[in-house]
RNA sequence: GCUCGAGUGGUGGAAUGGUAGACACGCCGGACUUAAAAUCCUGUGCUCUUUGGGGCGUGCGGGUUCAAGUCCCGCCUCGAGUACCA
């Protein structure tokens, strides 16, 4: 044992990971090792990460947990001979810059480009093999030059529901030219009726306003989340519980004008579109609740007296019970319902602004809160049901919402507890139309009971009563069977200055869209970043920000005389623009023509595969789709979905130390607390394994330089600890660098990999760091390097037991990789690693495949060995190997059966890649199955290539 | 409330219905060393034991199966999403 440890010291090379992960990283670069082209032969593979948002704090351990699994995944499938994508950039508009310029006077742009510069720092440190010809940053106006173009192409589309897709504006504008709306199928706003003689004689402004109700993307007023401390409108998946995403402050609703984009258009096809994707079951769940698909039907109930002798008016409800419709006791508006202050009766004219003044006060988060806190108010208008005639009264509350369905619901307590409860407060009689059902504690909501007092529809249970009433109601001309989508169409407008500008300016009040050869329209400077005093967007300040329609560009806005130049729009697009479609141009990042050459779109198509995390399931994931599916109709792009597969990482955690500050002062170690001391974060640098640097946290803050300890009995101090989210505030944060620093990014990859399985959320723990470090010196010490750095091993031909260990290896790394599970793959080169030192195999034939096989993982030391065995720079990380064809191992491979167990199932070794029939014969063969057959003939053989084989008597 | 996911040693976690706990950390013991670090070796689910081995073990209770961590039914706990959606 000596001897052995002596020669390895003297003879061989050390690892120095530091050197050796420099130079690569040098000769990658110099050598554009990784940048790739089309190529017709090769078969493409997509490879993406969701790119980051470049933040102030840098990069910490949790970033590159995804972006480390995606590298290893575009290596492997080089490996095997895919012409892989791999690219990378930077979601680069966004809130914090903003905020920070608001702070600091500093432009977005130059921190933005500060922080852009660190990310790529840490990241080139970690061995990424990105492509990074190919960034893409959202703030560049390069890039949101095409952004605007989608945009733009947005406005000028409808969606056809007849053909099931979006189509050219100007195609609905010939249909109206010739014919007016009437038989158009298409999305729409408003359900009315015109001629072509009527749109002829509709003034410009007129026909905007129609097409607006049309367009994909379009100008209206709107119940919006304002949120007064951010000063800007939110969009639903912006709002969590009721307040801001980001900051978490209070969200109230309010009617503003603002650019929409009509996703709800794409609804049915978002929702279908998920079950060919190969997705987690959870996201694909999360999509399709957030969508909200609901079939039912909507229905007109008359007002009782038409006001003034008018009787068109008629208040719209949804319901998807419209086999209930007899057990209807009231009507219910939402307190922002149009028809509201119309149709309230004089009686009742103060008690409805009251209330109406009381909800608009409420934020969402209190009515959200204020579920259990029954309230409403009557209207005195009455409406007649449409089936009985019988009157009934029209209250309003806030438990209805204006956003969704019609904004009005037919109310019945019978059988919806909200009504129940309603009706209940305010002691309205409860009709009962369930046969043999006691509703006096509850109404029933199960749909199994048989319905009475409901004249057609008695005797029936909900399903057949429910096809029966929408026939009855659309027979009777009462209304019609329709399917409610959930899903609100998406607020565009952001009252920011760090985003993309609008490519619109407004003539005559009617927003224009600038034409594409004159694009980009750049973000204009600004003294201040704040709205203006007027209430105006940050863009209110800009001085130079007015279009000039006949040279075609921005100018001051003094020149605004509205013949030929006209003020431009205020607003800027949100976060979300630039990231749903990034995805298409680091296919052609450079292009100026157009967003994408279709050559290349054709060639690269969508993304094979996406990893990022599970929070983006209802914006990113949904308006990526949403745009895809666009330039989709619209002949742009050759797919309709962008992220065929995709793999969400699990949030990694930092793992917080404190200590313990008594009352009198005295910082308590752990064992030694009573209960009374306040916790104080610890920075984690000064902790090592719970026991804590005194003398250094001495230094780390002044007040503490005087401190008096509580220690353990041992005299050491020990922190408590738990696991928090990383972040700056709680000193828990562990930055890559000083990983990488400390034992190489090799080292550092490989231990991500191997803490879990990745989709798991899961502290942060360098515990087991020694492991995977220890393991790659092992690694290295097998191939024997000299001084000059050349392995010295033996030409000598493997033994069955060297082949049986490597085979076994690239048999499991390809199972684990294809599985996306790469904690495994770690595990099972440490066993490999393991094994062949055992056998002290030095073996230059099995040693270089091995290279191979763990230059995914490793690819630094990876490149070292291959040309320490002889071979040339760079080529691992590019060329294709044999070793991961199918036929490989069938060839190289020898096979028998190892284990026996049970009485009818055979365990057989993992590398055996023998024919089936070789298999089933060596197993009939064995001793053990023939005492087990006791002479009988099964009736069925089984065998699973080379793992098990089944007998069934 | 509803929907989805997960519960395995001291820890992170392995395991296609087929020897549960691979691999790693930690720990115990040993080798080497003046010493430390590094490295290497042995052991390590719990438990009983006459040291041969035996019993019990994957949140709980049932079931299917020759065989269940894995499949089915009912609970418990934790996590995520969502929340007056008519």
């Amino acid at each position: 044992m000596k001897v052995v440890s002596l020669r390895y010291n003297f003879m061989q090379m050390e690892y120095n990971f530091q050197s050796i992960e420099q130079n690569w990283r040098k000769f990658w670069a110099e050598n554009q090792t990784y940048k790739v082209e089309e190529d017709a032969t090769k078969e493409k593979y997509y490879v993406l990460d969701m790119f980051p948002y470049p933040s102030g704090a840098g990069l910490h351990v949790g970033h590159p947990l995804g972006y480390i699994a995606s590298d290893i995944f575009a290596r492997y499938k080089r490996l095997k001979g895919f012409n892989v994508l791999h690219p990378m950039g930077y979601d680069s508009f966004g809130l914090p810059a903003e905020q920070y310029a608001i702070q600091t006077g500093q432009h977005p742009e130059k921190t933005t480009k500060e922080n852009i510069n660190r990310y790529r720092d840490q990241l080139d440190k970690i061995g990424f093999s990105f492509d990074w010809s190919r960034e893409v940053k959202t703030s560049s106006p390069e890039y949101y030059k095409w952004t605007q173009w989608i945009f733009i192409e947005l406005f000028n589309s409808y969606y056809c529901n007849t053909d099931k897709k979006a189509k050219p504006i100007a195609e609905l504008v010939a249909i109206f030219d010739k014919k007016g709306n009437g038989g158009i199928d298409a999305v729409c706003d408003q359900e009315f009726d015109f001629t072509a003689e009527d749109w002829g004689n509709f003034s410009p402004s007129q026909q905007e306003a129609i097409l607006q109700k049309y367009r994909l993307t379009y100008l209206a007023d709107s119940w919006v989340n304002w949120c007064p401390a951010l000063g800007t409108v939110l969009a639903n998946d912006e709002v969590v519980n009721g307040v801001s995403e980001r900051g978490g402050h209070p969200v109230e609703q309010k009617l503003m004008r603002q650019w929409s984009m009509r996703i709800k258009a794409y609804a049915e096809r978002l929702l279908t579109g998920l079950d060919g994707l190969d997705w987690t079951e959870s996201i694909k769940e999360i999509q399709r609740y957030w969508i909200g698909k609901s079939q039912g039907a909507s229905v007109f109930f008359p007002l009782w007296k038409g006001i003034d002798g008018e009787d068109t008016v008629k208040i719209e409800v949804f319901t998807t019970r419209p086999d209930t419709i007899f057990g209807v006791n009231f009507l219910v508006l939402a307190p922002e319902h149009p028809l509201v202050a119309e149709i309230t009766t004089e009686e009742f004219k103060t008690g409805v602004e009251e209330y109406k003044r009381l909800s608009s006060l409420k934020s969402e988060r209190d009515r959200q809160s204020d579920v259990k806190n029954i309230t409403g108010q009557k209207t005195g208008a009455k409406a007649l049901h449409p089936f009985t005639g019988e009157e009934i009264d029209i209250w309003i509350a806030d438990y209805v919402l204006a956003s969704y369905g019609t904004g009005a619901v037919m109310a019945v307590p019978c059988g919806d507890q909200r009504d129940w409860d309603f009706a209940t407060h305010f002691g309205i009689e409860i009709k009962n139309i369930f046969r043999d059902i006691d509703i006096s504690t509850a109404a029933y909501v199960e749909k199994d009971a048989e319905i009475a007092n409901s004249e057609f529809l008695n005797g029936l249970t909900a399903k057949a009563a429910i096809a029966k009433a929408v026939e009855a109601i659309e027979e009777k001309g009462f209304g019609k069977g329709k399917t409610n989508y959930r899903l609100r169409d998406a607020v565009f407008s952001r009252q920011r200055y760090w985003g993309e500008p609008f490519p619109v300016y407004y003539k005559n009040g009617l927003p224009q869209m600038i034409e594409t050869a004159h694009l980009p329209v750049i973000l204009p400077d600004v003294e201040k970043y704040l709205p203006t005093e007027d209430g105006q967007p940050p863009l209110g300040n800009a001085t130079v920000w007015a279009w000039d329609t006949t040279a075609n560009k921005v100018v001051s806005n003094e020149l605004i005389d509205n013949k030929t130049i006209f003020p431009l729009e205020l607003n800027t697009m949100p976060g979300w623009a630039g990231s749903s479609w990034y995805f298409l141009r680091y296919v052609d990042p450079l292009n100026t023509d157009t967003f994408a050459d279709q050559s290349k779109i054709d060639y690269w198509k969508n993304v094979d595969l996406y990893i990022g995390g599970s929070e983006h399931a209802t914006g990113h994931l949904l308006y990526a789709r949403f745009w895809t599916k666009f330039l989709y109709d619209r002949g742009f792009i050759p797919f309709e979905e962008p992220f065929q597969k995709m793999i969400n990482q699990g949030m990694i955690l930092g793992r917080s130390s404190f200590v313990y500050r008594n009352a009198e002062g005295k910082i308590v170690s752990r064992g030694k607390l009573s209960g009374n001391e306040t916790p104080i974060h610890v920075d984690i640098s000064l902790v090592d394994n719970d026991k804590l640097d005194v003398a250094g946290f001495k230094d780390w803050r002044t007040d503490y330089a005087t401190a008096e300890f509580v220690f353990e009995d041992d005299g050491t101090f020990i922190c408590g600890s738990e696991v928090e989210k990383m972040s700056k505030s709680k000193y828990n944060v562990q930055t890559p660098d000083e990983l990488v620093e400390k034992f190489g990014a090799d080292t550092l990859r490989m231990y991500e990999m191997f803490l879990g399985p990745l989709e798991q959320s899961k502290p942060w723990d360098t515990k087991g760091i020694n492991g995977v470090s220890n393991f790659l010196r092992k690694l290295w010490r097998l191939f024997n390097i000299d001084e000059n750095g050349v392995a010295q091993l033996s030409k000598e031909a493997p033994s069955k037991e060297n082949l049986k260990t490597l085979h076994k290896t690239i048999q499991k790394i390809q199972d684990d990789l294809d599985r996306f599970s790469f904690n495994t793959g770690v595990s099972n080169f440490m066993i490999c690693v393991n094994e062949l030192t055992e056998q002290k195999c030095d073996k230059h034939g099995i040693l270089s495949e091995l290279v191979v096989l763990i230059s995914p993982f490793a690819p630094h030391i990876a490149e070292q060995l291959w040309v320490a065995l002889g071979n040339e720079a760079g080529t691992v990380s590019r060329q294709q190997f044999p070793i991961f064809n199918p036929e490989y191992l069938a060839e190289a491979s020898f096979g028998y059966p190892v284990s026996f167990n049970g009485k009818m199932r055979f365990k057989v070794d993992l590398d055996v890649a023998l024919s089936a029939a070789e298999v089933e014969k060596i197993v009939m063969e064995m001793p053990e199955t023939t005492k087990w057959l006791e002479g009988k003939a099964p009736k069925k053989v089984i065998v699973v290539p080379g793992r098990i084989v089944n007998i069934v008597l």
